[in-house]
DNA sequence: CGACCATTTGATATGGATCAAGCGATGTGG
DNA sequence: CCACATCGCTTGATCCATATCAAATGGTCG
């Protein structure tokens, strides 16, 4: 839900006036999705945990992170959370072709996201073939992503923890040093594993040298060669 | 690979010619990628087991069941196979937005399945919006098939199996009565479970009385609500 | 009828969960 | 500026769900 927050932790809005608008409309075409987006885009700013919007909500806005970094999760009746995906600078999340949103969606960090309407690039794609075919195409990225996801579970929780260094290493392309916005809470329910066996698959992983841990958040990947033989 | 079969085992492939092609082009219009299928599509038959297509190879074809089931999947190093999906009849399958195929795809039995171009379809989308829009929704349908099972594989032994017998009750649609044309080895590629525990779990369930199991492969719901507890 | 394959059932092993405690960094109030 | 509370993370001990290994049963087809 967009325009009012429940809870006080999740009152990460802040009126759009607050940040400078995207007022200048260069005369460039957008090539992508996500160029479109930085045209058309209003920006917004979230605190650290707030909600972005709720399972079930209808979908009526698309997201664009300007900077910092998003959850996507579905929440249990037992009270377990599964992580669906991680967002970072960059990346589109939160169209829909159905009516409402299948995930919620929270900010992990402060972050600025360029938000536009739904309808407004729907209507367009019924005009513009390169939209329509850009709507496609995130999709079908979105389906390859979750296809990955979903063979992820099926292995050991080394080749898990392997498997979800390589994707930030790549994703946030910062040479050997992965930085990691989220908690061992937030890894342990994208893998489906308790934070307890992330802890531990990484301490041995550092012991055996394939990684460093400089500190908890920061990652050294060393030795890449026996990560990728984990990932497979 | 659709016009040539490695292995004889694999010789499921008969000439169109044998089967009686689909002249007749109605005058209908069609309003989904299903109907669109039906005017455009080629038959073809393959037996059990025939390949249909190979993880890897190019996406050239697009292929709806008129009778059978098909199982896509993908092989592991190790020797793992995990099961992507079934496909029942009315199912379309192998449509892929990128060049080539990310699963492989099987008869589970005897079917007949019409295949028409990949490039025909894209070409026509370039053109007609309506048909562009049914492309991007097919996609959007894999992917949140590809979210549920993803979040399947979070699940109890127990839960996977409910959840699968439903999945299987509800497009299979014939009552209480599931008519199972997978083996349990299938079963447990999808499930991502081994046979023994598949096998375990079917008859707790039927110890329970929450189903019964007149043959191996028919599967009789007789405490659905039992079932829905469990899928949560 | 007999061979073969799919399925079930039984006994044991194990990877990861759970329960519990300790540790280190960060922030807050005195 | 330090004492202490808090939170996120790590480490340790034990348990349990499911895998693995092994054998029996049943169904199908020549």
């Amino acid at each position: 839900m967009l325009m009012q927050m429940p809870l006080p932790i999740s009152l990460g809005l802040r009126p759009v006036s607050q940040i400078s608008r995207n007022t200048r409309r260069p005369a460039t075409v957008a090539h992508d999705l996500k160029e479109q987006m930085d045209l058309m885009g209003a920006p917004m700013a979230f605190f650290r945990n707030a909600e972005i919007y709720g399972e079930g909500e209808s979908a009526d806005y698309i997201y664009k992170i300007v900077s910092g970094s998003v959850r996507t999760y579905k929440m249990f009746d037992d009270g377990r959370r599964q992580i669906g995906a991680f967002y970072f600078p960059g990346d589109i999340f939160g169209l829909e072709l159905g009516d409402d949103h299948q995930f919620s969606a929270e900010a992990i960090d402060k972050c600025v996201i360029l938000v536009i309407k739904r309808s407004a690039l729907v209507a367009l794609a019924d005009r513009d073939g390169d939209t329509a075919r850009r709507l496609w195409s995130f999709t079908a990225g979105e389906l390859s992503r979750v296809q990955k996801h979903m063979l992820l579970l099926t292995k050991s929780a080394e080749d898990r923890v392997a498997c979800f260094l390589l994707e930030m290493a790549e994703r946030r392309a910062s040479g050997e040093v992965v930085e990691l916005p989220m908690s061992r809470q937030d890894i342990a329910d994208y893998l489906d594993l308790t934070i307890e066996t992330v802890s531990r698959t990484l301490t041995h992983l550092a012991t055996k040298a394939t990684i460093a841990l400089p500190t908890s958040r920061r990652i050294v990947l060393r030795n890449r060669t026996a990560l990728d033989r984990l990932d497979a």
